[in-house]
RNA sequence: CGGGGCGUAGCGCAGCUUGGUUAGCGCGCACGGUUUGGGUCCGUGAGGUCGGCGGUUCAAAUCCGCCCGCCCCGACCA
């Protein structure tokens, strides 16, 4: 791919932005900052809803829905969190012909509404822990707007939790943002740092933020999830009290976590190329492609019939190992384009494998395969007919892992481990710096200022020992990312 | 809201400096033929308030003023 870390930030933008559109994920709307997503990126929001939804179930959590209007005075009352959101906050004044006494907004998040709905639910020890998802539509009145990345209007989950103890709630923060990382590297391909959000760059009204930070192709961070300790802000906002066993009133210990269809526009960063999209197989729409090739309308009905015959073989397994899904399997019988038209329309796509079958492959009994991850004609190999069943699993599987440790490799060799402040400035305009950090807020100012760059997390892996900061020469036994960002 | 760039057919663009017949090109679209194992080729055709309003002029896509919108960089941020 054309490399984008020397080349400019508008460079990577031209090719994100015409990607997207062209690969048909999602379309500009008419309303400033929103988008349209298309049924092909609506698919693979939906793979990727389906992967989380299904790890919150095995975590003991369950869905609900909350209201999207929620009163002004409902984010007043948490001073830090009404500070955070009201900029970009969108405001309805009236309602049915007249106006409103009390304004309404437009979620931003819901930890005000749910909050009050958990102060009324919430009475004793016996109701806890409360474990609620919600999949829903949230607006943010965003200054700059990019597809799926950072949209007026965005779908997400957002889990909100209740705990009787402070040492379960943060249990709880952890617990999740390991749900996230595993999904990152199981089901989207992207390596993730998992970390600590420092101060300034925490969830306004939480006691401590959390995240999970991928690697884009030009080397900036994008925070791709979040998990929030909210301690008893909210619960004290709100309200939030019950019984102990000894019969004392004690405020609950709240968290709050989320991930977004920013989640779609990582993956493309993450793994896209010069031909378009590359999508992991776990979440990919289409897993494996079927292209029929002829040449005279008397080879048509064979060469159609024998790929119904291996779109059905394939349909019959399991999307992956052990998935309960069933193999995602296209037939194009599109007329009137030629066969390279097809190759270079899916490839644009992402489709993880291509079959391509002819009147010569009908004669031979095998078929031509191609691995989206290796360009062009190298990716081809020629696969006997009857290993289908053994060979195609094997190959999404490789194609799943080779795309994740392409990613690894990406994101390893652009991340350096700095020992001064010129070797951070230098590391930040390609990659991430790993460097000593003592948590002052006044240096990280001082750093974004100078380098546009900022503290992306405190990893959770941290290498122990002790260091001194790399420009003020401070103690510090922590290490902190920092890197440029979306 | 600041700095930079742009706005001409569905998409991508030329024309503007130096005003002058009927505003062009590529892709896409429709029809016919040809082709189909890596984006076939040929022909015919449809498609335009030149972002909007105002001004200068015999004459404006072109010059001037104001406004609107989009993109990139910053502040904001999942």
């Amino acid at each position: 791919m054309a490399d984008f870390l020397t080349s400019q930030n508008e460079d990577f933008s031209k090719w994100y932005n015409e990607i997207v559109q062209k690969a048909d994920l999602a379309d500009y709307s008419p309303v400033r900052g929103s988008m349209v997503i298309k049924p092909y990126g609506y698919t693979l929001w939906e793979r990727i809803r389906d992967e989380l939804d299904r790890r919150f179930k095995e975590t003991g959590h369950v869905n609900a829905y909350f209201p999207l209007f929620i009163p002004m005075s409902f984010l007043e009352k948490e001073s830090d969190h009404v500070e955070g959101f009201s900029p970009e906050l969108a405001v309805v004044t009236h309602g049915g012909g007249s106006e409103l006494e009390e304004p309404l907004v437009v979620r931003p998040t819901s930890e005000t509404i749910i909050g009050h709905m958990y102060a009324k639910w919430i009475r004793s020890y016996r109701d806890l822990p409360v474990l609620i998802n919600q999949w829903a539509n949230v607006v943010r009145w965003e200054m700059r707007t990019r597809l799926f990345l950072r949209t007026t209007e965005f779908l997400w989950q957002e889990g909100h939790t209740a705990h009787a103890t402070r040492l379960e709630a943060e249990e709880e923060t952890l617990r999740m943002l390991d749900v996230y990382t595993d999904f990152a590297v199981k089901e989207a391909a992207i390596p993730v740092i998992p970390g600590r959000k420092s101060e300034s760059e925490k969830f306004a009204g939480a006691v401590a933020s959390y995240t999970i930070e991928a690697m884009m192709k030009d080397g900036k961070a994008l925070q791709s999830g979040t998990s929030h300790f909210l301690g008893q802000n909210f619960a004290k906002a709100f309200d939030i009290r019950f019984l102990d066993e000894t019969n004392e009133q004690q405020y609950a210990w709240t968290t709050s976590w989320g991930v977004s269809t920013r989640m779609v526009g990582a993956v493309v960063m993450a793994h896209g190329d010069d031909q378009g999209l590359v999508l992991p197989p776990h979440i990919a729409p289409i897993q494996v492609v079927i292209v029929p090739i002829w040449r005279k309308d008397a080879e048509r009905d064979a060469v159609l019939e024998a790929a119904e015959g291996i779109r059905q073989r394939l349909v019959a397994l399991p999307a992956s190992p052990g998935s309960a899904l069933r193999m995602r399997v296209e037939l194009d019988r599109r007329e009137g384009v030629s066969p390279g038209w097809k190759f270079n329309d899916w490839e644009m796509r992402g489709v993880p494998l291509r079959v391509e079958i002819g009147p010569r492959d009908i004669a031979n009994q095998n078929v031509m395969i191609a691995r989206r991850d290796v360009p062009g004609r190298e990716g081809k190999m020629l696969l006997p007919m009857a290993e289908l069943e053994a060979q195609v699993p094997t190959l999404l599987e490789a194609v799943q892992t080779a795309i994740y440790e392409k990613a690894v490799a990406f994101r390893d060799s652009h991340t350096y481990d700095v020992s001064s402040y010129d070797e951070l400035k230098e590391a930040v305009e390609t990659g991430f710096a790993r460097a000593w950090w003592a948590g002052d807020a006044e240096d990280e100012a001082r750093v974004k200022d100078e380098t546009r760059a900022t503290v992306r997390c405190i990893p959770t892996e941290q290498p122990g020992g002790s260091g001194t900061c790399v420009y003020t020469g401070r103690p510090a036994t922590e290490v902190a990312v920092f890197g440029k960002s979306y």
